[in-house]
DNA sequence: GTCTCCCTGTTC
DNA sequence: GAACAGGGAGAC
């Protein structure tokens, strides 16, 4: 039985997005016959009534909003999953063995499972109707994607005008841009020239058009290519994810700049790892 | 707005 | 055997 689900290391929007993709045929349509809930803080409400609420529901969708995925039932419900660091979503045959930190199991009437494995124990799932959804997600702010260019310059720059920190931190704030995460900021900041130290509001109109041309190419590029994985992936259908190949900066502490030759840098920005070149960004 | 903490596998 | 990795909730 070919297990399906590539394992990422910090799903951000174009891992969340190709989890999507590959999981939606599968579970559309799909019933759930039982819920088993193995850690009770991954779980809302708590897991008698979160399993109480999915079972005999139909999955009518999926859909994605940053790093959130939302699984559309059919009585109206939402159930939205977010991975965080090393969570992973795993389509198999009911009858497999449980993998070490599976938090929650959702079997379906058609003898096929989805595992959510996740060794952190950061991740969550949350049952909610729609005129409750969870804090999170209503916070969040544009789609990179999805919106149009003009409004995300004017979102940015009204943001990055109140903010006296470094311009890393806005990119990683998910109230303002919905699904960049720690890999990708790195990456957008290099392609766009802009050192990660840079306070936000100092950076130009000219600047944030060079960096939104960026974004939108990387995160393309690396929907493209089915995000990053690191280490090994699980996949019975070739649907790993090779971006890791293309990566500039990120990862590549004490190594040099592909583009100048200079040696890269390693800080602490906004509280995360942040590679990037002193030479090329400024 | 910025800092701390949650966790455990991996790296040094 | 200690330090490190980090998304987002919650605390300041």
């Amino acid at each position: 039985m070919a297990i399906i689900g590539v394992i990422y290391r910090m799903p951000e929007l174009p891992e969340v997005e190709t989890i999507r993709r590959s999981l939606l045929p599968l579970v559309q349509g799909a019933e759930i016959e039982t819920v088993q809930v193995f850690l009770a803080k991954a779980v809302r409400p708590a897991p008698a009534e979160f399993a109480a609420g999915l079972t005999g529901r139909r999955i009518t969708g999926i859909e994605r909003r940053g790093k959130y995925l939302l699984f559309q039932l059919d009585n109206g419900q939402c159930l939205t999953i977010h991975l965080r660091m090393a969570g992973r979503l795993v389509w198999q045959s009911r009858t497999t063995p449980l993998a070490k930190h599976t938090t929650l199991v959702i079997n379906f009437r058609d003898g096929k499972s989805l595992h959510f494995v996740d060794p952190r124990k950061f991740g969550t799932a949350v049952l909610f109707p729609p005129a409750a959804p969870p804090a999170g997600l209503t916070a969040l702010g544009l789609e990179p994607l999805t919106t149009e260019k003009e409004k995300l310059l004017a979102v940015l720059e009204k943001a990055a005008a109140r903010r006296s920190g470094p311009v890393k931190g806005l990119l990683l704030d998910q109230r303002v841009l919905a699904g960049l995460g720690n890999i990708y900021a790195d990456e957008v900041l290099f392609a766009a020239g802009i050192s990660p130290l840079r306070p936000a509001r100092e950076v130009t109109r000219a600047e944030w058009e060079k960096l939104y041309g960026c974004m939108v190419a990387i995160l393309n590029k690396a929907l493209v290519h089915r995000g990053t994985s690191q280490r090994d992936y699980v996949d019975g259908r070739g649907e790993a994810g090779e971006f890791q190949h293309y990566l500039q900066v990120y990862g590549r502490k004490k190594e040099t700049c592909f583009a100048c030759g200079a040696p890269l840098v390693y800080v602490r920005v906004a509280g995360r790892g942040t590679h990037y070149c002193p030479t090329c960004q400024k």
